[in-house]
DNA sequence: CTCGGGACGTA
DNA sequence: CGTACGTCCCGAGA
């Protein structure tokens, strides 16, 4: 036990921590998406939290070796030398590793020419002359000798790293015989293999420990060599410059030089945002309530923010002619929230930089704000899409939106989308944001009220308006803010969708997948889930014998393409029945899902999340109406329910044709690209001629799909063998192809190379707007990551500029409908697609607005074409 | 009950 | 070994 009035210091040795993690846990199990491997930081991070947790040190380092070279290995170069490089997918954890100890606040100490344990015996040294209990964790056996009274060992058994054996000095005597301090010596007489250290051969822990005893000090055995006898007895005489060395080279330094002393390590409050995002990229998500868990555990540990250094102003409640007062005499920006209960307005709070007021809502404070709120007076509003929609709900169109926190963080950050308020305000501010527990019927804490929540939302924006760079401070303003006023109205408006047309399908599809089910079981004589890749895996590979497919996590791959290509080389009739059954039963999913989201007003409202790619596209939820089927005629029965609303007179949808093609040649500036375009030929066709040498109406429809397959592949960095896999042509033909489509169009290849070699340099991508994405993988050691970050990095402009665009056409038309008195409205917008609600009287008016604004929402050195269709219903309207 | 994985729909 | 998303179901673990 460890005397509860010291103060207890915690060292460890990250390095042989972690790599006996990698060697124990399975890397398939700790990979993320993006193919980092995460094995050894998750065991560390596993036994460390467990580690604190039992142990609560107040003090604490993590030591880490800076390169297999140190002064040891000056001395004896063969130090270590039998030890195999450590792999590369260990070596790129340590980073990373070192990145969680640093949001944690854990102190990482690292030093050149010394090994972790030095550091860890200098720490032991000080930290017990100045009074604290020690404990060391480490993996090497040489830290045996730090132990002491004051100094206990934990070292890994070998469970792994989850058990900890605890050396005291007389645990040390128990299992070696000898105290601590004479653990180096039998070392020395037995040799390490691990450090390549060869001791005396046949002497074994039992001897050592014997002679030892028998003459007291190492010192004494050497000297008194020739009197032990035996083959032992000439084996340690032959050896004694060996055991010399092993003795000097394995005693630790205990007086390195260093930074901090023990006292300087005091555990501090962890930096939540830190780990969070640090642990999202790893994708831990079971350790994240652990770390926060034994960080809480201790007081000292606490995850504590500081409070605002000014206190949040109290919010006045004047009467509702008072609060307009208050507002119309601001003459600065006003932050406002408008707190939302089922999609009306509820209470708002206004704010400035020094004080706030707020108001329950009702219809005499709706009636005196409505003014300023529709007024072009400056405001900002955190999230503000969905109170934008409760204000118009309740009739108000709010105006002077001019800076949106969330927005903000999203842009700059567009990977760790910050998803609220008190997010922003942690991370920019570095405060915590007053929020009540909703988990307590009487809340101990009082969150913010919405006056308050105003005058946070004000102070994050300047914050974040000092990060902003200028370009994205314009795509902000000029593309994201005017979208969300757009947005709104989409989502209000909803879409008509028919629910006798979506039940007559559910209920024949529903019908269709029990027959092929049946039909399926007979084929194999017996029934099994075939939802389940389980219980299919077993169907296929045993029951059946058929050939193991593409690895997956779990077993064997059992998706469409596996299938088919089973299909062709062990022709069995489930396959067959399996894939019918897939397909019926997922159309029926989406089907059932469509019509459980038709709303009261027989519309489907989905919800577009702004900040909801990293590319700069829209994401649609609840329901998803961007995956909506179309690629089989049946499925089109699906988009034939989406249909023109009752007092409209038809749909109309817009998309542009091939606008990431289209923004390749403007930003490659390829002459034969752009000629492609110009001439108005058909791409596919156009490039076909060209790559194969003939004349465009020689080009054969099997030409046209490998060129196509070519220019979209380009855009998402296909490689020769994805293209091969692709088109199921030979990988040699796949680069024949590549080569002579780039021998045409060189300039495409020059601008996919250089833009992402800027990207390394830059650490971002921009597109022809400003939108930026950080792409800090781009220097990873890691071949996978950093190829996946390649790739990302060659898409994000093309299809960053093509959102840009879209999303400025979509605002353009809306705002222009709207300035021309039409009804008509957008209610859906798929990527590059729009679909547009055409009142009576207006489709020609419609058509030109839609044709037009989206034709020059960017000027780029290629027209920017658009086709338009018209029918009843979504099928029809998109043919 | 939550969570990860597999599968699959779209641009 | 092709970018960007969301949703469904299953099965494992709490």
């Amino acid at each position: 036990m460890t005397d509860s009035s010291k103060p207890t210091l915690l060292v460890v040795d990250g390095h042989s921590l972690a790599y006996r993690a990698f060697f124990a846990l399975p890397v398939d199990n700790f990979t993320t998406k993006d193919g980092q491997h995460t094995n050894g930081i998750y065991g560390f991070l596993s036994m460390f939290v467990n580690l604190i947790k039992a142990e609560k040190p107040t003090h604490l380092a993590v030591a880490f070796d800076t390169s297999r070279q140190s002064f040891r290995t000056r001395e004896y170069s063969e130090y270590k030398a039998n030890r195999s490089e450590s792999p590369a997918e260990f070596k790129g954890q340590i980073p990373l590793l070192q990145e969680c100890l640093a949001a944690m606040n854990v102190t990482v100490l690292t030093k050149e020419d010394v090994e972790a344990d030095d550091i860890l015996a200098t720490l032991a040294t000080q930290g017990a002359a100045d009074g604290f209990d020690v404990l060391v964790c480490s993996g090497d056996r040489d830290t045996i000798q730090l132990v002491t009274d004051d100094v206990t060992l934990l070292y890994p058994s070998v469970q792994g790293v989850s058990q900890l054996k605890r050396y005291t000095p007389d645990a040390v005597v128990e299992k070696y015989g000898l105290p601590p301090e004479n653990y180096p010596d039998i070392a020395a007489l037995v040799g390490e293999t691990s450090d390549n250290l060869p001791g005396v051969p046949k002497v074994g822990e039992k001897t050592a420990v014997k002679w030892l005893t028998q003459w007291g000090t190492l010192d004494a055995l050497l000297e008194n060599a020739d009197k032990i006898g035996g083959v032992v007895g000439g084996n340690l005489r032959d050896h004694l410059d060996d055991v010399r060395r092993n003795r000097t080279l394995n005693r630790l330094l205990r007086d390195v030089e260093l930074p901090v002393a023990p006292a300087d390590l005091a555990v501090g409050p962890i930096d939540a945002e830190a780990v969070r995002d640090i642990f999202a990229r790893l994708e831990f998500r079971t350790l994240l309530p652990r770390v926060f868990e034994a960080a809480g555990a201790d007081p000292a540990m606490a995850v504590e923010t500081a409070a605002p250094a000014v206190p949040a102003p109290t919010a006045g409640e004047p009467d509702a002619a008072g609060l307009a007062e208050w507002a119309t005499a601001q003459t600065g920006e006003v932050g406002v929230s408008v707190i939302v209960a089922g999609g009306f307005p509820q209470r708002i709070g206004l704010a400035s930089a020094d004080a706030a007021v707020e108001s329950t809502w009702d219809d005499d404070v709706a009636a005196a704000l409505r003014d300023w709120l529709e007024s072009d007076a400056p405001k900002v509003l955190n999230d503000a899409k969905q109170q934008v929609k409760a204000l118009r709900r309740a009739g108000i169109r709010l105006g002077g939106l001019v800076f949106d926190p969330l927005l903000a963080g999203w842009l700059l950050r567009p990977s760790f989308p910050d998803k609220s308020l008190a997010d922003l305000v942690h991370r920019y501010l570095d405060e915590k944001l007053p929020e009540s527990d909703p988990a307590q019927l009487v809340p101990e804490t009082e969150g913010a009220t919405p006056g308050q929540l105003s005058w946070f939302v004000l102070r994050v924006a300047d914050a974040l308006r000092g990060e902003l760079p200028a370009s994205v401070a314009r795509v902000l303003t000029e593309i994201e803010l005017p979208t969300l006023g757009t947005l709104a109205d989409m989502e209000l408006a909803g879409v008509s969708v028919s629910h006798e047309k979506l039940s007559t399908f559910s209920a024949e599809l529903g019908a269709r997948s029990d027959d092929i089910a049946q039909r399926a079981f007979a084929t194999i004589d017996r029934e099994v889930n075939l939802g389940s890749p389980k219980q299919l895996q077993e169907v296929l590979f045993e029951q059946l014998q058929l050939p193991k497919t593409r690895k997956t996590k779990t077993g064997y791959s059992t998706d469409a393409a596996v299938l088919a290509d089973l299909q062709e080389s062990n022709p069995h009739p489930f396959l067959e029945l399996l894939l019918q059954h897939r397909e019926a039963t997922k159309l029926r999913q989406i089907i059932e899902s469509l019509d459980t989201a038709i709303a009261a007003d027989d519309r489907i409202h989905t919800t577009y999340v702004q900040t909801g790619s990293q590319t700069g596209r829209l994401s649609s939820t609840d329901p998803n109406l961007q995956n909506i089927p179309i690629r089989n005629e049946e499925s089109r029965r699906i988009r034939a329910a989406f249909e023109v609303g009752e007092g409209f007179e038809t749909l109309l949808t817009a998309d542009y044709s091939q606008i990431e093609m289209r923004i390749m040649a403007h930003l490659s500036e390829d002459p034969g690209l752009i000629e492609a375009f110009v001439s108005g030929e058909d791409l596919h066709r156009f490039v076909g001629a060209r790559v194969f040498g003939v004349d465009p109406e020689e080009v054969t429809p099997a030409m046209r799909t490998k060129v196509k397959a070519m220019s979209y592949g380009l855009v998402y960095g296909l490689s020769a063998f994805g293209l091969s896999k692709q088109l199921r042509i030979e990988q040699s033909e796949a680069k024949q192809l590549m080569l002579e489509y780039f021998a045409r169009f060189g300039s495409v290849r020059d601008y996919l190379r250089s833009s992402v070699e800027q990207a390394r340099i830059d650490g971002f991508t921009e597109t022809i707007f400003g939108r930026r994405r950080p792409f800090p993988d781009l220097a990873s050691p890691n071949r996978v990551l950093r190829e996946n970050a390649e790739r990302a990095a060659l898409n994000a402009p093309i299809q960053g500029s093509a959102a840009d665009i879209m999303k400025i056409a979509l605002v353009n038309i809306h705002e222009e409908f709207r300035a021309q008195g039409l009804r008509s409205r957008v209610l859906l917008q798929i990527h590059d697609e729009l679909v547009v609600e055409v009142s009576t009287g207006e489709w020609d008016a419609a058509e030109r607005i839609v044709r037009d604004r989206m034709g020059d929402a960017a000027d780029l050195t290629v027209p920017l074409e658009v086709q338009i269709g018209r029918g009843g219903d979504w099928d029809v309207a998109g043919h």
